[in-house]
RNA sequence: ACUACAAGCCGGGUUGUCGCUUCCUGUUUAUUCAGGGGGAGGAAAGUCCGGACAGCACAGGGCGGUGUACCGGUGAAGAGCCGGCCAUGCGGCAGCAAUGCCCUAUGAGAGAAAGUGCCACAGAAAAUAACUGCCCCGGCUUCAUUGACGGGGUAAGGGUGAAAACGCGGGGUAAGAGCCCACGGCCGUUGAUGGUAACAUCAACAGCGGGUAAACCUUGCAUGCUGAAAUGCCACAUAUAGUACCAUUGAGGGCGGCCCGCCCGAGACUGCCUUAGGGCAGGCAUGGUACAGGGUAGGCAGCUUGAGUCUUCGGGGCAACCCGUUGAACAGAUAAAUGACAGCUACUUUGCGCAAGCAGAGAACAGAAUCCGGCUUACAGGCUUGUAGUUAUU
RNA sequence: UGGCCUGUAGCUCAAUGGUAAGAGCCGUUGCCUUAUACGCAACAGGUUAACAGUUCGAAUCUGUUCGGGCCAA
């Protein structure tokens, strides 16, 4: 349990349900090439999903690269917001999109997770999130 | 050696760290942890064809619809592939020409002699050709077979056109005409020979019908519909619910559109009338149509081993391909895994440098979703083979 | 995953296989007006999405490709 960046099946957003709640009522924040979708749940775990638009990536090979950047990513820098969540009562669900049109690079993409991260860190300490 | 074209093949390698997915073994209260194995393509794409598989439907026949179309082979099958036949086009040769032969490329290549339609413009005429011209006859007229008119014959000539009524030469005739003849072309029937066949060659007879079927159509052949979001099971949830209309004994339903014909078809209460059969009214039920809603959208199976793929050797076949045999692997995700970073190296390229080398950049098309066989399209760079050209050497 | 429809001028649409495609709006120029608008006149603007094929001839028929839209538990 020491050195935890994984991101398994039990860390991502797979049910069809959550996702369109999510996006029908979560929080939204834009941040260069990213946008997050985000919301506060009962069920105690951070969960993260990951997407391009077909409209701006038509080939399914841009696609699945932005996804697996996104995923490479969060994996790397999450562990800091799990301790932030680790106390308290409930759990997180995150939905990150490139709204970009052109295929970012890995450095970019790092970078606005992390602030992606830290400001996710604020709102949960503020308890400004709504449920 | 280089360039171009065609065909076939490859589509970077390796080490480390951190991850994802699946299977096996062990372990654990636990889909917890440990170890080991597998993990995108030649097109995974387009969905243009064909199947496998699944569900539903199904006595039969005709019509219709859709697809397809030289012949043979191959294969599970096809609008695929291989071989052949025929036609057409470019080029070359022969010939006055028609045409024939050779080379190469292309072909959705049944039927235009079953019928219908269409063929703009131009042209007399675009398909039962007499506008002009040519010729004959008649009366009239004129110096004159000169002129106009009327009746006929005639497809040789006529600015067109994509296409003009078999081609060319001769005979023949009032003028002409396959009317006749020589050479040649095409079509039909019959016969012979060769070929499995398409077809080819020869002979006889009868002919000369313009094009278009990727216009309608005719003929032969094939053909149920729907597709893994198929389908089966489990869990959760709900409303055998509601409203309107129609039908329920010769009504209706089935043969997926229509027709023939055939088959199926008695679930059912109350009241009134009636000898009975039966009739009328209402209700239940069943079925159908429409409206307006409600619930679920989790899991398991299907799900990856299949007419399979590659490979060694032998055999058959011109070839596609087939038969036997040796060996090797062969993904199963489901908001959807197959990745990120770093080093070394192979390749291409830019700059510096005489060179060795140093530094930087690039690396295509593209991502499985039930599975196969084809076709089509995209593709940096490289390799092999063949053909053609250029240069150099022998 | 499986189907269906569609592509013509900058926009909205026409055109039976037959003049190398037409109308309205838009645009440009001129006239009208002191000026603008309206109006009038003229002009420009198209490889009919691309490539092949059938045909004497293709926007139209056929095939392939590309783009756009829609539907389906």
């Amino acid at each position: 349990m020491a050195s935890q960046f994984t991101l398994g099946k039990k860390e991502r957003l797979k049910s069809r349900k959550a996702i369109d709640h999510l996006f029908a009522k979560g929080n939204k924040k834009t941040i260069q090439p990213l946008r997050a979708v985000y919301m506060l749940t009962n069920d105690k775990s951070l969960l993260l999903g990951a997407g391009a638009s077909n409209k701006n990536f038509p080939k399914a090979t841009d696609r699945n690269r932005v996804k697996r950047l996104i995923r490479e990513a969060w994996r790397l820098q999450k562990n800091e917001l799990a301790e932030k969540l680790a106390g308290k009562a409930f759990g997180l669900h995150v939905f990150i999109l490139c709204t970009d049109r052109e295929l970012p690079a890995y450095t970019a993409v790092t970078l606005a997770v992390k602030k992606i991260i830290h400001l996710l860190e604020k709102e949960i300490e503020s308890g400004q999130l709504l449920k």
